[in-house]
DNA sequence: AAAATGTACACAAACGTTTGATTTAATAAT
DNA sequence: ATTATTAAATCAAACGTTTGTGTACATTTT
């Protein structure tokens, strides 16, 4: 590792920000004055508007956004926590809860729990020093107490949960509903006419995982067809396990002809376990998964569909409410204590390739 | 989509944040004497700061950040702008980051730019307003004007560059030297035997293009093998243009044994053209590539090695660059004016699977 | 001509801290 | 007994805004 350090003159830097007052002072005005002129208050005559205006742009005036924050009591900023930024879902999230955001002109404070609850914990605190005006949060997978976020309601700070949202009763969230998408797969293998389906899940404490397997069975009994058990396995989506999953599927009593994944990583692991170990059903098997990772389409066996749960939608959702609310509290203090449930319905859709 | 609304009865909230001044007023102590106590100044009374603090626990009392930024003229924020969260290399870029600055109580801005020239300079605009009192940038791929960087200098906020650095005399950066690893790429291949080795460069225009074309040449011609130029072809990395550029490969007359691609991605195109196109030498032509990203653990057919740029170390080595800058900048006035200039090696990682 | 209205601006408080300078009282040194 | 020293706390300014209220003058209304 080279490590180069070069000398150099101070360069001419300019002084201080211009402030407010500086420019009062040059012309012989009160800060008020010009506070008003600079916000075109009707107040101001035009002339004066105009002065100020042009020596503000002449002297690179930029408000003082701190000073602004503390006398307006807000932040415009809000804190976002999410478990992972390289997972592809929370990143398209982003993307969106940026973009609402910055239209309306606020600020993203983003951080990542790494699914340590702690770590989640010291996130919020430090958000809630830092008086982000709300938060939004998709919950780390192993948090099991939720005072943390119960506790930023006393400040007054609003939470909207997206995606993984926690068990509590009075919060604002969104989420996606895993259970339609699900029917739509089984419904999609069926009249394929696909028989025996394998369903590779998640932990079995996971609410996702529950509302795949209920989906499942849904669909099946609508189909009229039985629900056997011993087609649904549970791991906890590494890939050991996945192949084990995988393995049990092809031993079991009843040859499955399609298998749906919990999500496209199970999916590839399952599929990359079957071209390795050469099994000749490797084409004939059926893959459906979940989420549509843009990782699929470097894929050479891609999953034939594939669940989607729409991350920009949710994020821009989840954002675009928790602006409401921050506006709500501005406009009335009426406290319109209302809480948004909002549930996206996921959709199936197949993969051209 | 589902919606559901909910209307509840307005809960218990506390009021306002607990200030350092009523705390004062319920002690009978001065604004500046509980504000001391907290801070274990030694003028204080040990009585006196027990009584404070106690009180302080008591009610909760939490600092109004805001204020603090303003009275001390800065946020303890650092602002972040990169090219694509979604990018593996730029997310644990960041993870980096925010472990660091964690770490030493700095909050981080994060913001994408999305390749977007426009954006990034509305950005950094936005940053400067926010006053965050340091930049961490890796500069958008098509940014080709830079009065914006140079613009933030005069505020006196300082700037560190990774990885995409702009061509700018007097800077600050940390980047990785690509060079070193392609010639270990090279090597690696040569010493197995190979002599005809193709490359799949990047646009002509970008720097990392040319490191790697100038490591190519340069261990040939330390191998006293010749350089042909017929076997470096660039393009735009789209799949399109990836698969030209291997279909030129093998059209070629001398028929490649070995190729090395720009990145994983490339790679990955490549790779998998071969495959669909039943390439009996799918298998013979060893890939050798770059970044070693996470995705190629899920290919079938991966790269041989992979040339290893750091990300994890740019981003910590980024921040602790830019976190020194600012400490010195509070310790003397002393105008140090030094530019770091850090420069990674990469390096070549065999892949075991 | 007196009163009401309107226009264009200034004053001052407030937001919640930190911090240099100052005061008060008690203690030690001469 | 007088003066220096120290300890413990207070005062007040400052950071840069916004905003409710006050004021002077000119203009209109009655």
């Amino acid at each position: 590792m080279k490590f180069k350090y070069f000398s150099v003159l101070p360069q001419n830097m300019q002084s201080k920000p211009t402030t407010i007052k500086e420019i009062a002072h040059l012309l012989n005005l009160s800060i008020s004055t010009v506070s008003r002129a600079l916000h075109d208050h009707r107040s101001i005559g035009i002339a004066t508007r105009q002065k100020v205006k042009s020596l503000a742009a002449e002297l690179n005036y930029e408000p003082n956004q701190t000073a602004i924050f503390l006398q307006q009591g807000k932040t415009k900023t809000i804190g976002v926590i999410l478990p992972e930024l390289s997972e592809d879902f929370f990143s398209t999230a982003v993307n969106a809860i940026e973009d609402i955001a910055y239209e309306q002109n606020y600020t993203v404070l983003l951080a990542q729990s790494h699914d340590d609850e702690e770590r989640e914990k010291q996130l919020v605190e430090k958000m809630k020093n830092h008086r982000v005006d709300g938060l939004l949060i998709s919950v780390a997978k192993n948090t099991s107490s939720y005072e943390h976020f119960e506790q930023l309601k006393k400040y007054n700070i609003p939470i909207v949960f997206f995606d993984r949202i926690p068990p509590l009763k009075n919060i604002h969230f969104v989420a996606c509903n895993m259970e339609t998408g699900t029917i739509q797969a089984l419904n999609y293998l069926i009249k394929k006419g696909h028989r025996a389906i394998g369903l590779i899940n998640g932990p079995i404490n996971l609410y996702a995982s529950t509302e795949r397997r209920d989906g499942y069975i849904n669909a099946l009994l609508k189909s009229r067809l039985k629900f056997d058990p011993s087609l649904v396995i549970n791991c906890d989506l590494t890939k050991k396990e996945v192949e084990l999953a995988m393995d049990k599927l092809l031993k079991n009593r009843r040859k499955v002809t399609a298998v749906v994944t919990f999500n496209d990583y199970v999916a590839l692991y399952a599929i990359n376990y079957l071209r390795n170990n050469n099994v000749n059903s490797s084409n004939d098997i059926v893959f459906v998964s979940y989420s549509n990772l843009p990782l699929i389409q470097y894929m050479h066996h891609v999953p034939a569909a594939s669940v989607e749960q729409y991350p920009y939608k949710q994020g821009q959702k989840a954002t675009e409410i928790l602006l409401n609310i921050l506006k709500q509290k501005d406009d009335e203090s009426a406290e319109n204590e209302a809480f948004y449930k909002v549930i996206i319905e996921s959709n199936l859709i197949e993969n051209s390739k």
